[in-house]
Order: structure tokens, then sequence, then C-alpha cells
DNA sequence: AATGAATGAGAATTCATTCAT
DNA sequence: AATGAATGAATTCTCATTCAT
């Protein structure tokens, strides 16, 4: 239904299988929904039975949507990176060129310290697979805000796209586990920033350390 | 104190429960190691059956040298932190007063990327009980390495320990999980050195960028 | 779906939790009347794989209707009480109210030579939480039967509630575990009786002793 | 080997295999009241390790001394049983015969509210085998108590030892496992002993009922 | 004889997954 | 399609018993 273009389904699989039942495809839905859910205040282990009982379904219907926990697990994943992807197309769009890089960085940092899911699964479910072109979208996504951000002159040339995705990925685990209160979160990514601006740049504004 | 072999004990606690027979301690050794190897590869929630396997003894020994799993995560947690804290001890006194954090930062995220265990475990096992004073011993010795950089010159004295660790922690879990390779390590971690360092000393050693 | 039946749950709780499906309700009681019979011949240290085995379900089958070892034993217990207590019920409306009591006593000790539960479990579980309630309905129902014996001038005035059930704690208990057979039941039982009756009543029926 | 004298050893085994060493001697005394007072406290399922460590010795010395857990068990009881004995003969050669069976009904009666042991034990031991003997010894001296009564006319003539030793295991067990306060053991024992007594003789001293 | 470390067969409990209703 | 009961392998932990020191 939100697909905005019918596309030719060789791109990146958009659920593609079947056209599901209205009902059907709603259980889907507060599945997923459940599952972020539960998944992000417990941790992956948490029970499959009580992500249906979140949902309101029985555990079969869990199964029916998704055969298997991985299934569940990647599923999550993907939807998430689609989310972020699409983030990061909107902050593309934006009138601070030069800052949205930055501002991407933070915001997802600042959410991962609230849910579990996003890193968690990265750490148990390894990026086996199915999530791959998920995860190529992303980068893809990524990449422009670099690009844009060089150009604009606030992140030096010579970075490339696989640091700062692992900068990414670091600053977005330490929040989660570690719990960095707001002002923590901060400082610590003033840093990064000033690590990533060029010279003639440094102390503007997303960077300002007290 | 670069002797490499001073003591066979230098592994765990000389917190004086009491002396174990040979064959015991030979034992929690092998154990230990084994907990180590089998939690570093498959995470923390590998079985305890496997870890016994590995250290060749029967389950029941490791229950009587380790009485639940906590404990056993707990003791390789304090092992870990041991050797780390005196990693930083032995950094402190060595004739690169500027260049030691930066040195150690490097030597953490290199060994995180083989074992899963310090990360892993801090996630799941999070810091409590028994292995805050471990922790804490760990924040001194860094803090220590910190501030004679500050007094060297070569990170600016507006950062804090807090920061630091931070910091250290995102990197070590982001090494942990994606495995990074040598050289995007090197260049992710000069990324945030030179954020770390004052204006004026930008383009040191250990933070040069290619 | 109106049940044809008057009601087939006489067994065990009607205290409304949740109305099971068809199979499961047997199986419910399968696993009752398994776990009964196995711990009666084992005591309650019989295992639950045991249980299951005796009715004839998977394990997890046994934990899914009763979480946990003690919530089986004390379903045994709520159900054996109940029985008690509608015997009691019963006796308390025939018409030989003199001979109520003693009818009650001697049947349950009929029956704890048979089963180890109610004794068993009185003694291993103590009457903890849940089975209270139970409990005092049974008393209630014996202190109904003294009282009416004493009205018929069988039992004497000046005994209380407390020694009945102590006595009928013992004698039960005697049974149990040391297999008295009919005749020296009915012999011992019979001193007992003979010392519940006033002056006047001894030598009565339910007292000839031989 | 050096067995002084081979000893027809067929009456009742007196400890009967060899001739300990002292501290050999010694260390079997305290297991003994080791287990007796862990029994007693936690029942016949406390480990052999605490009675091990109750009694200060290693747990190798423990199965040395009785091979099995039933082993030590079945010694316990041979023990008590012995100890109860002694006391029925002392009792017997008391200058008040006719209420020697009565005092020696309530001294078991008072014990078994504070040990577990014996009653627990004859529970989950049943009285197999190797105790046989022992219990026998005691039979016959209660025997001879009885007769006594019955000849200074407190007990009735037609009630016989089975009888006898039923209500005994029967409120030893009762009093155990619900945990009588005096002033309900007295009154229960009284309609017993008065359910014992001749018409003649009721109202006596031991029988007292208020 | 004593020690106490090692053994390994259970025991209770959980949970992903299947399948009859 | 949905339901939810049943399954049974896997996991953590205990404890009687054996055996090298």
């Amino acid at each position: 239904m939100t697909s905005p273009k019918p596309s030719p389904e060789a791109t990146s699989d958009p659920t593609g299988t079947k056209p599901l039942r209205a009902d059907a495809r709603r259980n889907r839905e507060r599945i997923l929904a459940a599952a972020e859910a539960v998944f992000a205040e417990k941790g992956p282990s948490a029970s499959t039975d009580e992500v249906a009982a979140h949902a309101g379904v029985a555990i079969g219907t869990v199964f029916k949507h998704f055969p298997t926990k991985q299934a569940l697990l990647q599923a999550i994943m993907k939807d998430l990176l689609a989310r972020l992807t699409q983030e990061v197309d909107t902050l593309a769009t934006d009138d601070a060129p030069g800052e949205a890089l930055f501002t991407f960085i933070t915001r997802m940092v600042e959410q991962a310290a609230q849910k579990r899911t996003v890193v968690g699964l990265l750490a148990e479910t390894g990026i086996d697979l199915q999530v791959a072109d998920s995860v190529q979208l992303l980068r893809e996504g990524i990449e422009a805000l670099l690009t844009r951000s060089q150009q604009a002159g606030t992140v030096r040339e010579d970075i490339h796209l696989d640091e700062v995705i692992a900068l990414l990925t670091g600053l977005c685990q330490g929040a989660l586990h570690a719990g960095w209160d707001r002002d923590l979160q901060r400082r610590t990514l003033a840093i990064v920033f000033e690590g990533l601006r060029p010279f003639e740049a440094r102390g503007g504004a997303a960077g300002t350390y007290s």
C-alpha cells in the first residue's frame, strides 16, 4: 500500500511473496511492532511467546508469518534499516548540507540508547545474508550524506565511508550498553566530530565542546 | 616489571580464598581458558556443557569451581580486567607519556576484535556486583594515562575520563561486532585521536591519517 | 456448546481461570491422576518426568499445566482436600449423627493406607500458601461433625477440634507409613474412639473392641 | 585380618566388622552425630556433603565409614532404636509399673516433635532389612512395658502390642509434622490413654483431661 | 586412613517449533 | 488463517559416589 512505486521487484524485495489478506497484513504489522518493543526491552533472547502475547495473537500466528525466530529478527532489522534509510534520504534533501551527517549520527546514537534492537541484533545475528541488501541501501544513503558534507567543507576529504560507519556502529553500541546520559553523549560525539572536521573548520557549531 | 613469567598465577585472583590443590588449580585454569575461548567464539549464551567439554572436564567440575554460570562469567571478566589494568600500569611507566593513552586504546581495540568476551560480557551481564571494583581499578589506570597525555600536551585539557571511556567502549564494541580489518581500524582510531588532540598538536604520529 | 453433562469438572478447581479446550482439560485431568498415583507410590520426591510418562504426555505438557512442581503438588492437595470436604459434608447430612465423625475418621485412615499423597504432602510441603483455605474448609466440616457427635452424646463435651485433627493426622500418618492391615487398623481406631467417648457411651458400636 | 575373636556374630551385629583404630572410631561417632543433627534439621534429603562439613571431616571419610547414604541413614536409625530400647529397659525397672508405658509414649512423642529423624527416616527408608532386628529389640521392650501396665491394671487386658506400636507411630508422625504445641500434645495423648485404660481405671492421673 | 577433586546421571525448567482443532 | 496445546531437546544446577593424591 505504502509503496510509492510498483517497481519491478528486483531491487530489494518489497516483502515480495504474495498479496496478503487484509487481516493477515494487519497481524503481520502488529507482530512486528510487538517484537520490536519486546526485543527492545528484554533483548533478543526474549521468548517468542512473549512477543505473541504482546501482539495479542496466538503463538501459531507468529510462526505463520515468520517461520523461525531468526526470520522475525531479520524482519525487524529490515524494517529498521528501511526506516533509517528513509531518514537519511530526508536529511539529504535538507537545507543544511554541512550538518546533515552530524545530525544523522547524533540521532542514531540517541535512538540506540533507547532501542536494544538495532545494535543488539547486529551483535547476535551478525549481518548474515538476508539483510545485506537493506544494509547496502543504508550505506548508500550515508555515503551521500558524507559526500555532501565533504563538499560543504565540514568533513575532511580523506575520510571514507567505512570509517564513518565504523564510528557510527561503535558509538551506537557504546551508547546502548553503557547507558550514556545526554551530556556524556554530546561530549563524546563532539570529540568524534572534531576528528572528522578539516583544520579550518574546527570549532564548528556541531562540534562545540564545552 | 617486564618479567615475562614472574609467577604462573598472574592470571586469576590472588584474593586468598584457599590454596587449591595442584590438580584443582590446574583444572581451574583450564576451565577459565576454555570458558574464555568458548564465550569469545559463541558469545555468553554458549552452554556450560560446551565449556566443560572444551576444558576436558566433566560438567560437575565446572560447577564445583564456579557455582553458577554468572560466577564463571564474572571470573572471566575479573581476569580480563586485571590483565588490562596491568597493561595500563605498564604503559604508564613507559617513556612516551604523550602516546600511552593512544597506544592503550589501540591495543584494546585490537584485542576486542578477537575476544567477544570483554565487550559481550559487559553487554549481557552489566557491570553488576563483584566486578565493580575491578572496573574501578581500570578506570583509575586509564585516568592516569589521560592525565599524563594532557600534561604532555597530546590530549586537550577539557576532555574528561568519561568521554575517553565512552569512546573506548564504543570502539571496542564496534571492532568486535563489525569485524574491522587492520586498516579500517587504524583509520577509524586516527579520526578519534585527531578529535582528542589540541589544535597545536594535530597531525601527531599516532594520529597520522593517510 | 451447552455442555450436555452436568459437569465433568467436579474434580479440580472451578476458580474460573479460563475455559480450557477439551483436549487440554483431558490432559490436565490425566496429569493430575498420574501425579496422584506416582506420588502416592513413590512419595513427593518422584520426578516430574515419571509423572509425565505415566500420564502419557511429554514433560513440557506437565509444566504447561503446572508451571512448577510445587504447583502440581498443591493442585493435588487442593483436589484431595476438596474431595474430603465433600465427603465430610455428605456425612454431616447422614442419618446417624452420633457415628458420622467415627465413620469419617475410619474412611480417611483407610484411604491413607493407600495414598501416600495427603499425608506425605502435608509433611514435605507444609501447609503453605494456596492450600490454606482448602484446609480451612475441611476443618470447618470436621468441626461440624464433632459438634453433632457431641450433641448426640457419642463424644465427650470437653474435646476440641484441635485434638481430633491431631489424632486424625497421626492415625493417617501411622496407617500410611507402617502399612497397617485391616484388622490392626480397626483395633487401633477402636482404642482412640474409646478414648473419645463419654463414660456412659463406652462400648458403642463403632468402638467395639474384640 | 588380625581380628582377635571371630565371634559368632549372629545376634544383632554389635557394629561388628573390625576393631577400628582409635581415631577412626572417633570419626565414626562424629559423623553419626553430625548426620543426626543435620538430618534432624533438614530432613533426610540433606546432602552428604553437609553432613561431612558439620562433622568436620572430608566427604571421602563419610563414605569410608558408611558406604552409601542409605547405610548412614540406617546407622542413625539403629543408634536411635538402641537408645530408645535402653530407655524402655530403664523404665521397666522403675517403681511405677502402671505408668511406665504412658511415660514412654509421652517421651517419644515429645522427642519426635524435635527430631525429624526417627520418624522421617521411617517414612523415607521404610523399615527395610538391616534395622529389623533393632526394631525387634525395641518391640520386646515395649511389650514388657505393656504387660506390666496390664498387670498393674492401668491398661486393658485385651490390647495387643501391635495396636500400641501403631498408636505410638502415628502419634509420633503427627507430632512431628504438624508441630503440636505442648498443650495440644498433652490433650491428644490423654484421649489415647483414656482409650487404653479399663473402665474401672478411667480418669487416672496420666489420663487427666482438662 | 583421610582428603577432597572429579565424575556424570538425574532433576526442574524453558522455549522454538509443530500440528490437530 | 488463526488458535493454542503438545512436543522434546537443551540448559542450569545438584549430589551420591569414586579415586588419585
